[in-house]
RNA sequence: GGCAGGGUAGCUCAGCGGUUAGAGCAGUGGCUUCAUAAGCCAUUUGUCGCGGGUUCGAAUCCCGCCCCUGCCA
């Protein structure tokens, strides 16, 4: 049974390059499940963009003296060398600076403001009258009302890390010029999330045993303090306009606006098709389940605000917005125990990696490490270590000595096998029942246990190997030789099949060494069997052991 | 401060009311030679964060505390 499935995933900032922190909290474990369903026949929508608008974008704009657009096209064009250097495969990766986003937020603004959904109203905001223009919280610093510290800043305190108003600073002062900034009053746009407080809680109340715990228990937990309507615009000039006249100087907030990229990604991924109508597909048929893929300090966003917007958005349309399937969000990477920092330059980044290394390693180590219920470190050492004795040693090797010893010994063929004896069923059997357990992991976003499922495999072939020494057989018992190797590289294949989204690369060209034609997913999540004659291509080591010396070398490289 | 998640073998983690607590890796001792000195077998290690409680029985449930991480829109 063919499924729809929407696969959302975060719009990175478009200010800076990709670190794996990222990738392993939103785009590898999207691309895992969606390589997954599409080997499964399922119809998949996986979108995303360069959310080119944000406050980061503009400060660095501001410190490099360029302009945001410069900035943002700068990262966006890297974001897509990265996407294919690692196999991240989306249907549409786009930007939320297109024509269509801009119209498609716009539709939904101006909806949701004549349903009442959206109501203006004035805000008291810290104003720069030596600079002329309104700050962020984050840019007024002065002595904390609470405990007294005099380092506070407009938006938290980090001594004693309360939240606060920029308002009630003590002694007030622009983070740019030290001047004291006055208190001015500004029209702004707010959504009325307060109205939909029941009938999130209702919506989050049922079905959700498939939810991770502290997702949910995090959006319940807000649900119950009580949802507080929340500014939507901001007293900026890079983002996208107000549709209404009069508002000239103030900007759209992204946190209202790129959720809004979802939806709008897949009307252009259908305009793309020539067949504009096919986002709905994917969006109002009740039968397609919708996955956002996202770190855990996003979860507010994705299981109330969007979900609030969609239901306004519903409701004031007629037409049935689906809201989120499920949003498996992931905790942290971190990186010798603290969180990677973009300023710091604490992480390890994605482009510079590719420069050096191959892809498939990366995305086994982050997928075996995958920080799915804690946060998760990254280390050089442990990275090391499981390409070497769990990539190299138990896959690679695997496949490296059946191949090689079969071409070099039965005319570069898979070989045709005689009877089956209850050993090699067993293997065969435990190999259909990897695919089946990667793929319902994979289905359930466990991908360690899924990636599991299929290493043990793994290690069960390499003891088949050992137990049944083909290289004894081959002048003893030539046919029953032929069966073991068959039997080896059926279990090869089959795994290839459960790995592939783990490993796409290495995985394609195992499967052509196979002497299989086409994509690896177009074969179906399905157990392969070799065909007894069909020719082997030479095979080649899928996977270089590497020398312990990297360790050293990257780890000097953190924090440069 | 409030909320959430986590604290289990040297390391990374699984188990989340029921036989003597598990896996991978590392360590130790053997075997093997097809293979990227890879593989296989055997084997050691644990006050399951701390203190109470419930129960015939708790890593698993309840209460309190400590530590780590994040969020506070």
């Amino acid at each position: 049974m063919t499924e729809k499935i929407l696969v959302c995933v975060a719009w990175p900032y478009a200010n800076g390059s990709l670190h794996t922190g990222q990738i392993v909290g939103a785009y590898l474990p999207a691309d895992i499940f969606a390589r997954y369903h599409r080997a499964r026949g399922d119809r998949v929508l996986m979108v995303s963009g360069s959310d080119l608008h944000g406050t980061p974008i503009t400060v660095r704009a501001q410190q490099e003296n360029r302009t945001p657009t410069e900035v943002a096209d700068q990262f966006h064009q890297e974001f897509l060398e990265t996407w294919e250097g690692l196999g991240i495969e989306w249907e549409l990766y786009t930007t939320t600076g297109t024509e269509n986003h801009a119209h498609t937020v716009h539709d939904i603004f101006l909806r949701l403001l004549e349903k009442g959904d959206i109501y203006k109203d004035s805000m008291r905001l810290p104003y720069c009258a030596l600079e002329g223009r309104f700050l962020l919280d984050r840019y007024v610093e002065g002595t904390c009302p609470i405990c007294g510290d005099p380092g506070a800043r407009g938006d938290q305190c980090d001594n004693c890390g309360n939240v606060l108003d920029p308002v009630d600073l003590k002694d007030r002062r622009c983070k740019f010029d030290g001047s004291t900034p006055e208190i001015r009053e500004s029209e702004h746009f707010f959504l009325r999330l307060s109205a939909y407080g029941h009938k999130l809680k209702q919506w989050l109340s049922a079905e959700k045993g498939h939810w991770r715990k502290n997702v949910l228990n995090f959006s319940l937990g807000v649900l119950t303090q009580g949802l507080q309507d929340r500014a939507i615009t901001r007293d900026i000039d890079w983002g996208i306009r107000i549709p209404l006249e009069g508002y000239e100087s103030k900007r759209i907030y992204v946190w209202f606006e790129n959720v809004i990229g979802y939806l709008s990604a897949a009307m252009e991924w259908a305009q793309q098709l020539g067949e504009p109508e096919r986002w709905r597909d994917f969006w109002q048929d009740p039968d397609c389940k919708s996955y956002y893929f996202i770190g855990k300090d996003n979860i507010f966003f994705h299981t109330l605000s969007w979900p609030a917007q969609l239901l306004g958005y519903s409701e004031a349309t007629g037409e049935t917005f689906n809201l989120p399937y499920d949003v498996p969000a992931n905790q942290y990477q971190t990186v010798r125990g603290s969180k990677a920092s973009t300023s710091r330059r604490l992480a390890v980044w994605v482009p510079d990696y590719l420069s050096r290394h191959d892809p498939d390693p990366l995305r086994y180590y982050l997928s075996v490490n995958m920080p799915e219920t804690s946060d998760a470190d990254f280390s050089w050492e442990d990275f090391l270590r499981r390409n070497n004795d769990e990539l190299v040693a138990t896959w690679g090797n695997l496949v490296n000595r059946v191949l090689s010893f079969t071409y070099r010994n039965f005319d570069r063929a898979v070989p045709t096998p005689g009877e089956l004896t209850a050993a090699d069923n067993d293997l065969l059997s435990r190999t259909e029942q990897a695919i089946a357990d990667t793929g319902e992991n994979i289905g359930l976003c466990r991908y360690r246990a899924g990636l599991e499922s299929a290493m043990s495999v793994a290690r069960e072939a390499n003891r088949y190997v050992e137990e049944n020494a083909p290289w004894n057989l081959l002048n003893q018992d030539r046919d029953r030789c032929a069966t073991v190797l068959y039997t080896a590289i059926a279990a090869i294949s089959g795994l290839n099949t459960a790995l592939y989204p783990y490993l796409p690369f290495t995985c394609q060209q195992l499967h052509a060494i196979l002497g299989n034609e086409g994509p690896v997913d177009a074969a179906g999540w399905r157990f392969l069997r070799p065909e007894a004659g069909r020719p082997l291509a030479e095979p080649k080591p899928l996977f270089k052991k590497l020398d312990p010396s990297i360790v050293e070398e990257e780890e000097a490289r953190l924090g440069q």
